[in-house]
DNA sequence: CTCATTTTTGACATATTCCTCATTTTTCTT
DNA sequence: AAGAAAAATGAGGAATATGTCAAAAATGAG
């Protein structure tokens, strides 16, 4: 087996040691199970089997499914929100923060769906993972009531809320076409008290800087 | 075992043959265990358990698992959505029954937390669950729009998002406070184009009227 | 109350998954 | 290239779940 698109993991691990390399197949053939069968519905065997490792292997690298996912999915949300925050470095403007940052994970999910699925499974299972997956969102949305744009309370629930249109984003469309990313980078506007009106322009905007870069 | 609060499908199979009052009485633990232990972490002989029966009546009923669990979210949703809109029968004005609607439904969910999750698992799960639960939903949105209320393009994508709103709520506090309640309520208003304040004024007017029945 | 019919029972055969560990194979330092 | 250390292997025992069925028990119509 071992046909995954992807190889996060193992690019990070090329050159070191044995034992790295083998975790990282283990990390990166556990994206594409988790993805493809659900945290509940995966076998410890489906993924050395994908990594094309014996069973026992897994043994040596985790002791549970549990610390396996924890590992994926903390390495998935750091290895996305790190790429978006690094790209989005110079904007200052909230409304176009949140468009730009939705907007992009949202492409992300459309060229390596498995890393958003199963970054969100983690999320709701990890609390490691939610906190950090949380964690730059709540700052730009508290950015963009302080400058008047948002017109809401940011508590756990809108944050929560937030997160899981995303998810639906990926659930109703796993193709990811660009009007499902424009509908729902919309949708977090409106969420967070933008009117409609204007939730369209900043992510037209938005979107097209996208498409220059 | 068999220590459930609710007791929705043995009521309705009173007085029937023992038949009936067994497949109430599987329905019944149904919910509740899948509601502890999510569908995929509930083993047939959970629900026999719970209901107090042997093992091998399961297969008397039902041949596995999905089918169950169509029977019992179907059953739920007929139930529920049912309850709420014969109770809103006469209101015709789209945000507040929209409000309305997302508040009774919440409040059920308060009072049988494991209703509401174990239909939302089942609408994820069985596509005709999802459209019974849909169904009513859509018609409220698309008045919305007619009347002038709502500034949105209804489409699947939306109306998944409507709903996975309402599930965030359940997550975030399964005890479903009345601050859930209405900032969920004022969060659906938004995201189909009404703004903060507007959202505000409806949700208040709707749960004082909720107050009163 | 009787007894044919319906329903329940639970032991068991089958199947799946987990996890260990003695052994073999690979790695990589010198 | 040698060889000690590190890593991988996979057979197999323990645990758990599924689905079947002949026998036992409960039901309810007459």
């Amino acid at each position: 087996m071992n046909s995954s698109a992807h190889q996060l993991f193992r690019q990070q691990t090329i050159g070191k040691k044995k034992r790295e390399r083998t975790r990282g197949a283990l990390l990166d053939s556990a994206i594409s199970v988790f993805a493809n069968k659900g945290y509940e519905g995966t076998r410890i065997s489906d993924i050395t089997a994908h990594a094309d490792v014996a069973n026992g292997t897994f043994y040596n690298y985790y002791q549970d499914k549990d610390q396996l996912l924890h590992d994926v999915a903390l390495g998935l949300a750091v290895e996305i929100t790190g790429r978006i925050n690094e790209e989005m470095s110079d904007v200052t403007h909230a409304p176009t923060r949140v468009a730009l940052a939705t907007a992009k994970l949202l492409r992300t999910s459309r060229k390596e769906p498995e890393w958003l699925d199963v970054l969100l499974q983690g999320a709701f299972i990890v609390p490691e993972v939610q906190s950090a997956t949380i964690q730059y969102l709540r700052q730009d949305l508290e950015m963009g009531v302080d400058q008047g744009e948002f017109n809401v309370d940011i508590d756990l629930l809108l944050v929560n809320q937030f997160i899981s249109l995303i998810r639906v984003a990926a659930l109703v469309d796993p193709t990811m076409s660009d009007e499902t990313i424009e509908s729902t980078c919309e949708a977090v506007l409106r969420l967070v008290g933008m009117s409609t009106a204007n939730a369209k322009t900043q992510v037209t905007a938005a979107c097209e800087s996208l498409l220059e870069a």
